[in-house]
RNA sequence: GCGGGUGUAGCUCACUCGGUUAGAGCGCCUGAUUGUGGUUCAGGAGGUAGUGGGUUCGAAUCCCAUCACUCGCCCCA
Protein backbone atom coordinates (compact mmCIF):
# COMPACT_ATOMS: atom_id res chain seq x y z
CA UNK A 1 0.00 0.00 0.00
CA UNK A 2 1.37 3.10 -1.43
CA UNK A 3 -1.49 5.23 -0.60
CA UNK A 4 -1.27 7.59 2.28
CA UNK A 5 -4.45 6.25 4.50
CA UNK A 6 -6.49 9.08 3.65
CA UNK A 7 -8.12 9.69 7.40
CA UNK A 8 -11.94 8.32 7.48
CA UNK A 9 -14.80 10.87 8.41
CA UNK A 10 -16.67 8.59 10.58
CA UNK A 11 -20.35 9.05 9.58
CA UNK A 12 -22.85 6.93 10.76
CA UNK A 13 -24.71 5.07 8.35
CA UNK A 14 -28.14 6.28 7.61
CA UNK A 15 -30.44 2.86 8.13
CA UNK A 16 -33.90 2.59 6.72
CA UNK A 17 -36.63 4.41 9.58
CA UNK A 18 -37.62 1.79 12.01
CA UNK A 19 -40.34 -0.49 11.00
CA UNK A 20 -39.49 -0.71 7.24
CA UNK A 21 -38.05 -2.58 4.92
CA UNK A 22 -36.39 -2.50 1.79
CA UNK A 23 -37.65 -5.37 -0.90
CA UNK A 24 -34.58 -6.69 -2.47
CA UNK A 25 -34.22 -8.29 -5.90
CA UNK A 26 -34.74 -11.23 -4.87
CA UNK A 27 -37.95 -10.76 -3.15
CA UNK A 28 -39.51 -8.33 -5.40
CA UNK A 29 -40.99 -11.42 -7.92
CA UNK A 30 -42.91 -12.47 -4.83
CA UNK A 31 -44.61 -9.28 -4.35
CA UNK A 32 -45.54 -8.61 -8.48
CA UNK A 33 -46.68 -12.10 -8.38
CA UNK A 34 -49.02 -11.30 -5.57
CA UNK A 35 -50.06 -8.13 -7.00
CA UNK A 36 -50.54 -9.25 -10.33
CA UNK A 37 -52.63 -12.31 -9.31
CA UNK A 38 -54.89 -9.53 -7.31
CA UNK A 39 -55.05 -7.17 -10.59
CA UNK A 40 -56.02 -10.07 -12.51
CA UNK A 41 -58.68 -11.49 -10.58
CA UNK A 42 -59.80 -8.05 -9.46
CA UNK A 43 -60.48 -7.00 -13.42
CA UNK A 44 -62.05 -10.27 -14.45
CA UNK A 45 -64.71 -9.39 -11.62
CA UNK A 46 -64.62 -5.84 -13.46
CA UNK A 47 -63.49 -4.14 -10.40
CA UNK A 48 -61.24 -0.86 -11.84
CA UNK A 49 -58.03 -0.09 -9.83
CA UNK A 50 -57.98 3.26 -8.51
CA UNK A 51 -54.21 5.49 -7.32
CA UNK A 52 -54.84 7.65 -4.53
CA UNK A 53 -52.61 9.97 -2.58
CA UNK A 54 -50.31 8.26 -0.01
CA UNK A 55 -51.40 11.59 2.18
CA UNK A 56 -54.85 13.56 2.55
CA UNK A 57 -55.53 15.87 4.85
CA UNK A 58 -55.34 14.85 8.25
CA UNK A 59 -59.43 15.29 8.74
CA UNK A 60 -60.18 12.59 6.66
CA UNK A 61 -58.79 10.68 8.73
CA UNK A 62 -59.57 11.58 12.04
CA UNK A 63 -63.44 11.18 10.64
CA UNK A 64 -63.20 7.89 9.36
CA UNK A 65 -60.80 6.66 11.93
CA UNK A 66 -63.87 7.82 14.40
CA UNK A 67 -63.00 8.82 18.08
CA UNK A 68 -62.50 5.38 19.75
CA UNK A 69 -60.20 3.99 17.13
CA UNK A 70 -57.04 2.99 18.24
CA UNK A 71 -55.33 4.71 15.31
CA UNK A 72 -56.50 7.94 16.46
CA UNK A 73 -56.48 7.20 20.34
CA UNK A 74 -52.71 5.87 20.45
CA UNK A 75 -51.66 8.33 17.88
CA UNK A 76 -50.45 5.69 15.47
CA UNK A 77 -50.72 8.33 12.39
CA UNK A 78 -47.80 10.28 10.80
CA UNK A 79 -49.22 13.27 10.56
CA UNK A 80 -47.24 16.23 9.95
CA UNK A 81 -47.79 20.03 9.39
CA UNK A 82 -47.26 20.94 5.72
CA UNK A 83 -45.57 24.66 4.30
CA UNK A 84 -49.27 25.96 3.67
CA UNK A 85 -49.56 25.22 7.08
CA UNK A 86 -52.27 22.16 6.91
CA UNK A 87 -51.90 19.31 8.38
CA UNK A 88 -51.66 15.78 6.45
CA UNK A 89 -51.74 12.47 7.47
CA UNK A 90 -49.66 9.28 5.43
CA UNK A 91 -52.34 6.98 4.97
CA UNK A 92 -53.01 4.12 7.36
CA UNK A 93 -55.84 2.37 5.70
CA UNK A 94 -56.94 2.38 1.83
CA UNK A 95 -60.98 3.01 2.47
CA UNK A 96 -61.12 6.52 3.39
CA UNK A 97 -59.06 8.42 0.69
CA UNK A 98 -60.99 5.86 -1.70
CA UNK A 99 -64.04 7.15 -0.56
CA UNK A 100 -62.96 10.48 -0.79
CA UNK A 101 -62.08 9.82 -4.38
CA UNK A 102 -65.52 8.50 -4.95
CA UNK A 103 -67.04 11.43 -4.08
CA UNK A 104 -64.89 14.02 -4.62
CA UNK A 105 -65.07 12.83 -8.70
CA UNK A 106 -68.59 12.00 -8.57
CA UNK A 107 -68.37 8.77 -9.22
CA UNK A 108 -71.54 7.90 -8.36
CA UNK A 109 -73.02 9.80 -10.96
CA UNK A 110 -71.60 7.18 -13.45
CA UNK A 111 -74.12 4.67 -12.11
CA UNK A 112 -75.69 2.96 -9.27
CA UNK A 113 -72.38 0.24 -8.85
CA UNK A 114 -68.68 1.17 -8.25
CA UNK A 115 -66.43 -1.43 -8.24
CA UNK A 116 -63.01 -0.04 -7.02
CA UNK A 117 -59.75 -1.79 -6.13
CA UNK A 118 -56.36 -0.53 -4.88
CA UNK A 119 -52.62 -1.66 -4.01
CA UNK A 120 -50.45 0.83 -2.09
CA UNK A 121 -48.73 1.66 1.57
CA UNK A 122 -49.95 2.38 4.48
CA UNK A 123 -48.54 3.82 7.30
CA UNK A 124 -48.95 3.30 11.07
CA UNK A 125 -46.90 4.47 13.85
CA UNK A 126 -47.01 1.01 16.23
CA UNK A 127 -44.15 -0.48 17.59
CA UNK A 128 -43.16 -3.19 14.78
CA UNK A 129 -43.22 -7.15 15.11
CA UNK A 130 -43.60 -10.08 12.91
CA UNK A 131 -46.19 -9.26 10.25
CA UNK A 132 -46.37 -5.77 11.55
CA UNK A 133 -44.40 -3.18 10.15
CA UNK A 134 -44.77 0.24 10.07
CA UNK A 135 -45.10 0.79 6.40
CA UNK A 136 -47.41 -2.06 5.28
CA UNK A 137 -48.76 -2.36 1.79
CA UNK A 138 -52.12 -3.74 1.17
CA UNK A 139 -54.39 -4.76 -1.14
CA UNK A 140 -58.35 -4.08 -1.13
CA UNK A 141 -61.29 -3.57 -3.07
CA UNK A 142 -64.74 -0.86 -2.25
CA UNK A 143 -67.72 -2.26 -3.97
CA UNK A 144 -69.76 0.99 -3.37
CA UNK A 145 -73.84 1.33 -4.14
CA UNK A 146 -75.47 -1.90 -3.57
CA UNK A 147 -76.75 -3.33 -0.35
CA UNK A 148 -77.93 -6.34 -1.19
CA UNK A 149 -75.79 -9.43 0.11
CA UNK A 150 -75.05 -10.83 -3.53
CA UNK A 151 -72.76 -7.77 -3.20
CA UNK A 152 -71.24 -9.02 -0.15
CA UNK A 153 -70.58 -12.30 -1.39
CA UNK A 154 -68.96 -10.70 -4.53
CA UNK A 155 -66.25 -8.96 -2.36
CA UNK A 156 -65.97 -12.54 -0.33
CA UNK A 157 -65.71 -14.38 -3.87
CA UNK A 158 -63.51 -11.94 -5.05
CA UNK A 159 -61.25 -12.58 -2.19
CA UNK A 160 -61.35 -16.05 -1.89
CA UNK A 161 -60.52 -16.26 -5.81
CA UNK A 162 -57.36 -14.65 -4.98
CA UNK A 163 -56.42 -16.90 -2.11
CA UNK A 164 -56.72 -20.29 -4.40
CA UNK A 165 -55.07 -18.55 -7.14
CA UNK A 166 -51.92 -18.08 -4.67
CA UNK A 167 -52.55 -21.37 -3.50
CA UNK A 168 -53.50 -20.03 0.07
CA UNK A 169 -55.71 -21.81 2.57
CA UNK A 170 -57.70 -19.65 4.28
CA UNK A 171 -61.56 -19.02 5.60
CA UNK A 172 -63.15 -16.00 6.85
CA UNK A 173 -64.73 -15.50 10.23
CA UNK A 174 -67.86 -13.79 10.09
CA UNK A 175 -70.29 -11.51 11.93
CA UNK A 176 -72.89 -9.11 11.48
CA UNK A 177 -73.06 -5.80 13.12
CA UNK A 178 -76.98 -5.01 12.49
CA UNK A 179 -77.24 -1.33 12.09
CA UNK A 180 -76.03 1.59 13.85
CA UNK A 181 -79.64 2.04 15.35
CA UNK A 182 -80.02 -1.78 16.61
CA UNK A 183 -76.32 -2.14 17.43
CA UNK A 184 -77.17 0.81 19.80
CA UNK A 185 -80.56 -1.09 21.50
CA UNK A 186 -77.43 -4.19 21.74
CA UNK A 187 -74.86 -2.06 23.35
CA UNK A 188 -77.32 -1.20 25.76
CA UNK A 189 -78.42 -4.70 26.78
CA UNK A 190 -74.68 -5.82 26.85
CA UNK A 191 -73.72 -2.50 29.20
CA UNK A 192 -76.16 -3.82 31.29
CA UNK A 193 -75.29 -7.25 31.33
CA UNK A 194 -71.39 -5.42 31.73
CA UNK A 195 -71.76 -3.13 34.70
CA UNK A 196 -72.50 -5.74 37.58
CA UNK A 197 -69.54 -7.20 36.60
CA UNK A 198 -67.52 -4.56 36.19
CA UNK A 199 -65.03 -4.85 39.14
CA UNK A 200 -63.96 -8.31 37.72
CA UNK A 201 -62.91 -6.95 34.57
CA UNK A 202 -59.57 -6.51 33.23
CA UNK A 203 -58.38 -2.87 33.57
CA UNK A 204 -58.65 -2.17 29.45
CA UNK A 205 -62.47 -3.88 29.14
CA UNK A 206 -63.22 -1.41 31.58
CA UNK A 207 -61.89 1.18 29.66
CA UNK A 208 -63.90 -0.33 26.44
CA UNK A 209 -66.95 -0.44 28.37
CA UNK A 210 -66.74 3.23 29.21
CA UNK A 211 -66.02 3.74 25.47
CA UNK A 212 -67.10 1.62 23.48
CA UNK A 213 -68.61 -1.14 25.17
CA UNK A 214 -68.37 -3.73 22.11
CA UNK A 215 -65.07 -3.82 22.29
CA UNK A 216 -64.87 -5.80 25.30
CA UNK A 217 -65.62 -8.78 23.23
CA UNK A 218 -61.96 -8.23 21.83
CA UNK A 219 -60.64 -9.12 24.95
CA UNK A 220 -58.51 -11.67 24.72
CA UNK A 221 -58.09 -11.60 28.71
CA UNK A 222 -59.07 -15.22 30.02
CA UNK A 223 -61.53 -13.99 32.89
CA UNK A 224 -62.95 -11.21 30.31
CA UNK A 225 -63.35 -13.97 27.72
CA UNK A 226 -65.29 -16.13 30.59
CA UNK A 227 -67.45 -13.27 31.18
CA UNK A 228 -68.23 -12.35 27.57
CA UNK A 229 -69.44 -15.97 27.25
CA UNK A 230 -72.03 -15.54 29.40
CA UNK A 231 -73.11 -11.85 27.66
CA UNK A 232 -76.19 -10.93 25.47
CA UNK A 233 -75.06 -11.74 21.99
CA UNK A 234 -75.02 -9.44 18.73
CA UNK A 235 -76.66 -12.26 16.54
CA UNK A 236 -79.33 -13.17 19.03
CA UNK A 237 -80.14 -9.66 19.30
CA UNK A 238 -80.65 -9.51 15.88
CA UNK A 239 -82.30 -12.22 15.25
CA UNK A 240 -85.21 -10.37 17.80
CA UNK A 241 -84.99 -7.16 16.94
CA UNK A 242 -83.04 -6.56 13.28
CA UNK A 243 -84.90 -9.06 10.69
CA UNK A 244 -83.51 -7.29 8.17
CA UNK A 245 -80.11 -7.58 9.19
CA UNK A 246 -80.64 -11.17 10.43
CA UNK A 247 -81.89 -11.95 6.89
CA UNK A 248 -78.75 -10.21 4.82
CA UNK A 249 -76.49 -11.83 7.04
CA UNK A 250 -78.53 -15.22 7.03
CA UNK A 251 -78.45 -15.03 2.78
CA UNK A 252 -74.90 -13.98 2.54
CA UNK A 253 -74.24 -17.57 4.50
CA UNK A 254 -76.34 -18.98 1.70
CA UNK A 255 -74.27 -17.52 -0.76
CA UNK A 256 -71.09 -18.68 0.99
CA UNK A 257 -72.05 -22.46 1.01
CA UNK A 258 -73.32 -21.94 -2.45
CA UNK A 259 -69.51 -20.59 -3.05
CA UNK A 260 -67.67 -23.37 -1.14
CA UNK A 261 -66.12 -20.29 1.22
CA UNK A 262 -65.04 -21.95 4.24
CA UNK A 263 -66.52 -19.36 6.81
CA UNK A 264 -66.81 -19.46 10.84
CA UNK A 265 -69.15 -17.02 12.58
CA UNK A 266 -67.43 -15.17 15.39
CA UNK A 267 -69.09 -13.05 17.75
CA UNK A 268 -65.79 -11.66 19.19
CA UNK A 269 -65.76 -10.02 15.61
CA UNK A 270 -66.84 -6.17 16.55
CA UNK A 271 -66.20 -2.79 15.19
CA UNK A 272 -67.28 0.15 17.11
CA UNK A 273 -67.79 2.86 14.55
CA UNK A 274 -70.83 4.66 13.58
CA UNK A 275 -70.48 3.60 9.84
CA UNK A 276 -70.23 0.26 10.13
CA UNK A 277 -73.47 -2.19 9.54
CA UNK A 278 -74.13 -5.56 9.39
CA UNK A 279 -71.14 -7.53 7.40
CA UNK A 280 -68.24 -8.17 9.44
CA UNK A 281 -65.35 -10.60 8.31
CA UNK A 282 -61.81 -11.68 8.96
CA UNK A 283 -59.37 -13.72 7.06
CA UNK A 284 -57.21 -16.01 8.88
CA UNK A 285 -54.45 -18.93 7.62
CA UNK A 286 -53.82 -21.83 9.32
CA UNK A 287 -49.58 -20.98 9.15
CA UNK A 288 -50.28 -17.25 10.46
CA UNK A 289 -51.94 -16.21 14.12
CA UNK A 290 -52.50 -13.02 12.90
CA UNK A 291 -55.39 -12.04 10.05
CA UNK A 292 -54.35 -11.64 6.59
CA UNK A 293 -56.91 -9.07 6.17
CA UNK A 294 -60.36 -8.07 6.90
CA UNK A 295 -63.11 -6.15 5.73
CA UNK A 296 -67.02 -5.35 6.54
CA UNK A 297 -69.92 -3.31 5.21
CA UNK A 298 -69.73 0.70 6.30
CA UNK A 299 -72.92 2.26 4.94
CA UNK A 300 -72.52 4.96 6.86
CA UNK A 301 -69.10 5.98 5.87
CA UNK A 302 -69.61 7.91 2.39
CA UNK A 303 -72.23 10.40 3.93
CA UNK A 304 -70.42 10.86 6.62
CA UNK A 305 -67.95 12.35 4.34
CA UNK A 306 -70.27 14.56 2.56
CA UNK A 307 -71.02 12.56 0.13
CA UNK A 308 -74.32 10.79 -0.79
CA UNK A 309 -76.07 7.89 1.12
CA UNK A 310 -74.68 5.49 -0.76
CA UNK A 311 -73.96 1.67 0.73
CA UNK A 312 -70.82 0.00 0.28
CA UNK A 313 -68.52 -2.99 1.29
CA UNK A 314 -64.70 -3.65 1.15
CA UNK A 315 -61.75 -5.43 2.41
CA UNK A 316 -58.20 -4.86 3.09
CA UNK A 317 -55.66 -7.72 2.84
CA UNK A 318 -51.98 -7.02 3.97
CA UNK A 319 -49.48 -8.22 1.11
CA UNK A 320 -46.31 -8.75 3.97
CA UNK A 321 -48.49 -11.49 5.81
CA UNK A 322 -49.92 -13.12 2.90
CA UNK A 323 -46.38 -13.65 1.80
CA UNK A 324 -45.29 -14.77 4.91
CA UNK A 325 -48.40 -17.10 4.87
CA UNK A 326 -46.98 -18.53 1.43
CA UNK A 327 -43.36 -19.17 2.74
CA UNK A 328 -41.49 -20.21 0.20
CA UNK A 329 -44.38 -21.35 -2.23
CA UNK A 330 -43.50 -17.99 -4.63
CA UNK A 331 -41.65 -17.51 -7.46
CA UNK A 332 -37.85 -16.29 -7.53
CA UNK A 333 -35.91 -14.31 -10.37
CA UNK A 334 -36.09 -15.58 -13.76
CA UNK A 335 -32.67 -17.73 -14.60
CA UNK A 336 -31.00 -15.65 -17.53
CA UNK A 337 -30.74 -17.73 -21.37
CA UNK A 338 -27.25 -16.34 -22.42
CA UNK A 339 -24.79 -14.78 -20.87
CA UNK A 340 -22.29 -13.68 -23.63
CA UNK A 341 -18.22 -14.07 -22.86
CA UNK A 342 -15.97 -12.13 -24.60
CA UNK A 343 -12.16 -12.86 -25.63
CA UNK A 344 -10.01 -9.93 -26.07
CA UNK A 345 -10.67 -6.05 -26.92
CA UNK A 346 -12.52 -6.54 -30.21
CA UNK A 347 -14.87 -8.70 -28.84
CA UNK A 348 -15.64 -6.69 -25.45
CA UNK A 349 -16.22 -3.46 -28.01
CA UNK A 350 -18.30 -5.43 -29.95
CA UNK A 351 -20.57 -6.28 -26.91
CA UNK A 352 -23.00 -3.98 -26.98
CA UNK A 353 -24.11 -4.21 -30.34
CA UNK A 354 -24.47 -8.17 -29.72
CA UNK A 355 -25.92 -8.06 -26.28
CA UNK A 356 -28.17 -5.12 -28.36
CA UNK A 357 -28.97 -8.06 -31.21
CA UNK A 358 -29.80 -10.59 -28.74
CA UNK A 359 -32.20 -8.22 -26.89
CA UNK A 360 -34.38 -6.89 -29.99
CA UNK A 361 -35.05 -10.41 -30.55
CA UNK A 362 -36.52 -10.93 -26.60
CA UNK A 363 -33.61 -12.71 -24.83
CA UNK A 364 -32.90 -12.46 -21.88
CA UNK A 365 -29.08 -11.81 -21.49
CA UNK A 366 -26.04 -10.49 -19.92
CA UNK A 367 -21.94 -9.92 -20.21
CA UNK A 368 -19.64 -8.95 -17.88
CA UNK A 369 -18.73 -5.23 -17.46
CA UNK A 370 -15.30 -5.44 -15.46
CA UNK A 371 -13.07 -6.94 -17.32
CA UNK A 372 -13.07 -10.52 -16.10
CA UNK A 373 -11.38 -12.90 -17.42
CA UNK A 374 -12.90 -15.85 -19.96
CA UNK A 375 -13.03 -18.40 -16.96
CA UNK A 376 -14.10 -15.72 -14.74
CA UNK A 377 -16.79 -15.20 -17.42
CA UNK A 378 -17.88 -18.54 -17.33
CA UNK A 379 -18.17 -19.00 -13.67
CA UNK A 380 -20.47 -16.02 -14.44
CA UNK A 381 -22.59 -17.23 -16.45
CA UNK A 382 -22.98 -20.35 -14.40
CA UNK A 383 -23.69 -18.77 -11.40
CA UNK A 384 -26.48 -17.09 -13.13
CA UNK A 385 -27.77 -19.95 -13.94
CA UNK A 386 -27.39 -19.40 -17.70
CA UNK A 387 -28.97 -21.83 -20.25
CA UNK A 388 -26.62 -21.20 -22.73
CA UNK A 389 -23.16 -19.10 -22.71
CA UNK A 390 -22.57 -17.05 -25.89
CA UNK A 391 -18.41 -17.00 -26.50
CA UNK A 392 -17.31 -14.32 -28.49
CA UNK A 393 -13.95 -14.43 -30.14
CA UNK A 394 -11.02 -13.18 -32.59
CA UNK A 395 -12.30 -16.52 -34.10
CA UNK A 396 -15.81 -16.23 -33.85
CA UNK A 397 -15.34 -12.60 -35.06
CA UNK A 398 -14.03 -12.91 -38.38
CA UNK A 399 -16.75 -15.12 -39.92
CA UNK A 400 -19.75 -13.42 -38.23
CA UNK A 401 -20.23 -16.57 -36.08
CA UNK A 402 -20.57 -16.77 -32.11
CA UNK A 403 -19.98 -20.45 -30.50
CA UNK A 404 -23.54 -21.22 -27.95
CA UNK A 405 -22.39 -23.12 -25.24
CA UNK A 406 -25.29 -25.34 -23.75
CA UNK A 407 -24.59 -25.12 -19.81
CA UNK A 408 -25.91 -27.95 -19.03
CA UNK A 409 -25.15 -30.52 -21.18
CA UNK A 410 -21.84 -28.65 -22.26
CA UNK A 411 -22.28 -29.30 -26.18
CA UNK A 412 -21.51 -26.05 -27.84
CA UNK A 413 -21.73 -25.15 -31.46
CA UNK A 414 -20.45 -22.32 -34.02
CA UNK A 415 -23.62 -20.74 -35.28
CA UNK A 416 -23.90 -18.06 -37.87
CA UNK A 417 -24.88 -14.46 -35.90
CA UNK A 418 -28.26 -15.02 -37.45
CA UNK A 419 -28.69 -18.61 -36.98
CA UNK A 420 -27.73 -17.99 -32.92
CA UNK A 421 -30.23 -14.92 -32.79
CA UNK A 422 -33.00 -16.92 -34.31
CA UNK A 423 -32.08 -20.12 -31.98
CA UNK A 424 -31.85 -18.44 -28.73
CA UNK A 425 -34.89 -16.24 -29.50
CA UNK A 426 -36.82 -19.48 -29.99
CA UNK A 427 -35.35 -20.83 -26.78
CA UNK A 428 -36.73 -17.45 -24.57
CA UNK A 429 -40.37 -17.85 -25.97
CA UNK A 430 -40.53 -21.04 -24.82
CA UNK A 431 -39.42 -20.17 -21.52
CA UNK A 432 -41.82 -17.27 -21.69
CA UNK A 433 -44.90 -19.15 -22.83
CA UNK A 434 -44.22 -22.09 -19.71
CA UNK A 435 -43.65 -19.11 -17.18
CA UNK A 436 -47.26 -17.93 -18.82
CA UNK A 437 -48.72 -21.28 -18.20
CA UNK A 438 -46.88 -21.55 -14.60
CA UNK A 439 -49.26 -18.84 -14.31
CA UNK A 440 -45.70 -16.47 -13.55
CA UNK A 441 -45.67 -14.17 -16.19
CA UNK A 442 -46.82 -11.20 -15.60
C1' G B 1 -47.20 2.41 25.13
C1' C B 2 -45.44 -1.99 28.43
C1' G B 3 -42.40 -6.54 29.22
C1' G B 4 -38.55 -10.54 27.51
C1' G B 5 -34.51 -11.86 24.02
C1' U B 6 -30.65 -10.70 20.48
C1' G B 7 -26.70 -7.56 17.96
C1' U B 8 -19.10 -10.53 16.19
C1' A B 9 -16.85 -10.82 8.14
C1' G B 10 -21.64 -10.09 2.59
C1' C B 11 -24.65 -14.56 5.04
C1' U B 12 -25.13 -18.39 9.18
C1' C B 13 -22.60 -18.63 13.59
C1' A B 14 -18.21 -19.90 17.27
C1' C B 15 -14.69 -17.59 20.92
C1' U B 16 -14.48 -22.20 27.57
C1' C B 17 -13.31 -18.31 34.53
C1' G B 18 -12.39 -10.89 31.18
C1' G B 19 -5.88 -12.14 28.99
C1' U B 20 -1.44 -11.85 22.93
C1' U B 21 -2.10 -10.49 15.85
C1' A B 22 -11.09 -12.15 17.04
C1' G B 23 -12.10 -17.64 14.19
C1' A B 24 -15.10 -21.38 11.08
C1' G B 25 -18.47 -22.73 7.16
C1' C B 26 -20.79 -20.64 3.00
C1' G B 27 -20.26 -16.59 -0.42
C1' C B 28 -16.72 -13.28 -3.04
C1' C B 29 -11.75 -12.52 -5.79
C1' U B 30 -7.24 -14.89 -8.01
C1' G B 31 -4.60 -19.10 -9.68
C1' A B 32 -3.84 -24.65 -11.08
C1' U B 33 0.69 -22.65 -18.74
C1' U B 34 -1.59 -20.58 -24.49
C1' G B 35 -9.80 -19.44 -25.65
C1' U B 36 -14.37 -22.71 -21.57
C1' G B 37 -18.31 -23.03 -15.98
C1' G B 38 -20.19 -26.68 -12.23
C1' U B 39 -16.23 -30.80 -8.78
C1' U B 40 -11.34 -30.58 -6.48
C1' C B 41 -6.89 -28.15 -4.74
C1' A B 42 -3.96 -23.67 -3.47
C1' G B 43 -3.91 -18.62 -2.26
C1' G B 44 -6.36 -13.83 -1.16
C1' A B 45 -9.58 -9.77 0.22
C1' G B 46 -13.03 -8.57 3.99
C1' G B 47 -14.49 -7.12 10.96
C1' U B 48 -11.86 -0.39 15.25
C1' A B 49 -17.30 -7.13 17.91
C1' G B 50 -24.44 -2.10 16.37
C1' U B 51 -23.15 2.85 18.53
C1' G B 52 -21.57 5.84 22.80
C1' G B 53 -19.87 5.82 27.67
C1' G B 54 -18.17 3.28 32.25
C1' U B 55 -15.46 -0.57 35.37
C1' U B 56 -10.45 -2.84 34.77
C1' C B 57 -3.40 -3.31 34.14
C1' G B 58 -6.45 -5.53 30.19
C1' A B 59 -13.41 -5.89 27.56
C1' A B 60 -16.46 -9.35 21.99
C1' U B 61 -16.87 -11.10 27.20
C1' C B 62 -18.95 -7.19 33.11
C1' C B 63 -22.19 -2.43 33.90
C1' C B 64 -25.15 1.84 31.89
C1' A B 65 -27.28 4.39 27.88
C1' U B 66 -28.78 4.49 22.90
C1' C B 67 -30.17 2.46 18.13
C1' A B 68 -31.84 -1.71 15.40
C1' C B 69 -33.94 -6.43 15.01
C1' U B 70 -36.97 -10.07 17.37
C1' C B 71 -40.86 -12.42 20.63
C1' G B 72 -45.15 -11.48 23.78
C1' C B 73 -49.09 -7.89 25.62
C1' C B 74 -52.18 -4.23 23.10
C1' C B 75 -54.07 -3.52 18.40
C1' C B 76 -54.28 -4.41 13.66
C1' A B 77 -53.11 -5.79 7.45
Amino acid sequence: MADTPTPKTITKTIQSPRGTHDILPEQTPAWRHVENTFREICTRYNFGEIRTPAFEATELFARTAGDSSDIVVTKQMYSFIAPDEQSYTLRPEGTAGTVRAFIQNHLNERGPVSKLFYIGPNFRYEAPQAGRYRQHHQCGVELLGPDAPESDAEVLALAFDLFRALGLEASVKLNSLGTPQSRLGYIDALRAYLEPLRDSLSEDSRKRLQINPLRVWDSKDARDQEIVAGAPRLLDYLQQNDTDSMAHFDALRGYLDDLHIPYEIDAALVRGLDYYSRTAFEFVTPNLNSSIGGGGRYNGLVEELGGPPTPAIGFGIGIERVLLALGENVPSPPPLTAFLVMLGDTARQSSPKILSLFRRVGVHCDCDFVGRSLKAQMREANRQKARFALILGDNELAENKIAVKNMESGEQELLHMDDALIKLAAINADETVARYFAGEAH
